[in-house]
RNA sequence: CUCCCCGUAGUUCAACGGAUAGAACGACUCCCUUCUAAGGAGUAGAUCGAAGUUCGAUUCUUCGCGGGGAGACCA
């Protein structure tokens, strides 16, 4: 819709300039705005307002006028209002897709589809899951959906650090809980390490690991790729492959018995390779050898400053920095009465991932994946830069307020009378449908597509939770001013489940993409 | 010491450089013989400070103040 609108202004702007069209949040401004006249001015040398007036009348004049209202206003803004038809051709264009409406691959957005890794959790296979990569994990799926909606191949990678120094750590934490071995600092504490009692490293990784995907499936986080480091890379000799290769380049310098890579280590001077060598063998995988061209990789604040390092890595090895895109997301803080718990994985001080689906769940529901729910929502709903405060006291409290629960009683709602309703969707006048909040509710649906389109470009996936508190409100609203079954109007009756039933649509795409579930009953 | 992120209603968070700074929860008023009140209508309530750029700054720049995170031959 805001495309389309663009365009029709752009017809009246003449000028080639660069501007903004956006929904409009209050009435009085209108459905749509235009910031137009404000880039226009300085080009003509003219104040803002003048150019608005100008352009009102341009659109005004226009043969095919797709705005039954503009108004220029100072001190410039163009509003719009659309005209009824316009609104109810969309509304048919979602009856008519259902659950392909949203879905960018056949419009005009003009994204050059590409083949993406996005990798996310990817968290050591040395203690269970944790609340905080419960938020990258939500955040990584939801991400994906939006990008493979806008057209584009992705994979879903999780990277397995297997092997090294916190796997040998891992292995020996075992046998010092057990007072097999002296203790030190750097080991890993908590209840878990002692029921890993007599298990080798190797053997403590895979069970480990288990848990880890028993945790992500619970939450619904999907993965298509397992990468692992040590059979993917050290077992086949890609650590040297690559080391050859930047040496070949003459990037690789011997300092101190080490082998460098600009101020990075690749070889230690006992031998054995660093993180560091192990992750460029892995993107030299991800952008060579499969031949992404793009990869995501989101990463915990705690590793922003190894960001820089792995661009200049990959820039070594031939590939443009672009093509990789580091999403920093910022740390949890977990919060007990009104103080922070400092959480540590190695001394298993945390609240797992687990812990938390169970603790967030709504008592009164039977469903054991209440709690899914209400936490994906609840991290959804922050953006990545917030450093957010976690009071798990509060979450269990306020759990049964989730915003989530709003957007899924609409659903209900909405299912409910198409229940009840004798539907036949083929004597549907849209005409009829004027009232106030009916418009709204209108206005609402036809924004899918746009919410969508721009997540896919700036990866702001918070936006859809608030997206779909906006259209669940619209909704409710509508529910409660009009009645849609058994007043007596036959006609108004069968265009208003028209209008439900493409509420339904945009709530399952929505819900679909978010990873929400789709409640018949609450 | 250097770098990165953050600072907005009582609380948790929004706001491509745009209009009267939005929600949710909490507080206070109202609304269930009608499709589930997990709902609706309404009231009160906020940009850390100081300069600068701009027609216009919560947003950009600089400097403070406060909080979080980095700065390994750890991962």
């Amino acid at each position: 819709m805001l495309e389309f609108i663009k365009k029709e202004i752009k017809k009246a702007v003449g000028t080639e300039v660069d501007f903004n069209v956006s929904a409009s949040e209050k009435e009085d401004f209108g459905h749509y705005s235009t910031n137009a006249a404000f880039k226009l001015a300085p080009v003509l040398k003219k104040s803002p307002m003048a150019v608005a007036k100008e352009i009102e009348l341009n659109v005004k004049g226009q043969k095919s006028n797709v705005f039954s209202k503009v108004e220029a206003v100072a001190p410039g803004f163009i509003n719009f209002w659309l005209k009824p038809e316009i609104l109810q051709k969309e509304l048919k264009e979602i009856l008519k897709k259902k659950n392909k409406y949203g879905n960018l691959r056949s419009t005009t957005y003009g994204l050059r589809a590409q083949k993406i890794n996005l990798e996310f959790v990817s968290a050591n296979p040395t203690g269970p899951l944790t609340m905080a990569n419960g938020r990258s994990g939500f955040y990584g799926d939801v991400l994906a959906n939006v990008l493979e909606n806008a057209g584009h191949k992705v994979t879903r990678e999780y990277y397995i650090n297997d092997t090294g120094n916190q796997i040998k750590l891992l292995g020996e934490s075992i046998l010092a809980v057990a007072g097999k071995i002296p203790w030190k600092e750097e080991y890993y504490q908590g209840d878990y390490i002692k029921k890993l009692k007599d298990k080798s490293a190797k053997q403590a990784t895979t069970i480990l690991l288990k848990s880890i995907k028993a945790s992500l499936k619970s939450a619904g986080i999907k993965h298509d790729v397992w990468f692992s480091e040590e059979k993917n890379l050290h077992k086949k000799g890609e650590l040297k492959k690559t080391l050859q290769f930047l040496e070949k380049k003459g990037l690789v310098e011997k300092k101190d018995g080490a082998l460098w890579l600009g101020d990075g280590v690749l070889i230690k001077s006992d031998g054995n390779p660093t993180y560091f060598l192990a992750d460029l063998a892995y993107h030299y995988d991800k952008f060579l050898k499969r031949k992404f061209n793009l990869a995501i990789d989101i990463w915990g604040a705690d590793h922003h400053g190894y960001a820089q390092r792995m661009k200049k890595g990959i820039e070594a090895l031939g590939v443009k920095p672009e093509r990789l895109k580091i999403l920093i997301t910022q740390l949890v803080r977990l919060v007990s009465g009104g103080k922070e718990v400092k959480m540590s994985k190695r001394k298993g001080e945390f609240i797992t991932l687990d812990e938390l689906l169970k603790e967030v769940g709504a008592p009164s529901s039977a469903k054991a994946t209440a709690g899914k729910d209400a936490a994906r929502f609840f991290f959804l709903m922050h953006s990545l830069d917030t450093h957010m405060d976690f009071d798990l006291d509060l979450a269990k409290e306020r759990s049964q307020k989730n915003p989530v629960y709003y957007a899924q009683y609409a659903y209900v709602r909405v299912l409910n009378i198409l229940k009840r309703a004798n539907l036949r969707l083929t004597t549907y006048d849209l005409r009829l449908l004027k009232s106030d909040s009916e418009v709204k509710l209108m206005l609402e649906l036809v924004k899918l597509p746009d919410v969508l389109a721009q997540t896919a470009e700036d990866y702001q996936v918070h936006r859809l939770t608030r997206y779909a508190t906006e259209l669940a409100k619209a909704f409710h609203n509508f529910y409660e001013k009009e009645r849609v079954i058994g007043f007596g109007d036959k006609n108004l009756e069968q265009s208003r489940l028209a209008l439900v039933s493409a509420t339904k649509i945009i709530l399952e795409n929505l819900f679909d993409i978010l990873g929400i579930s789709k409640l018949k009953k609450m």
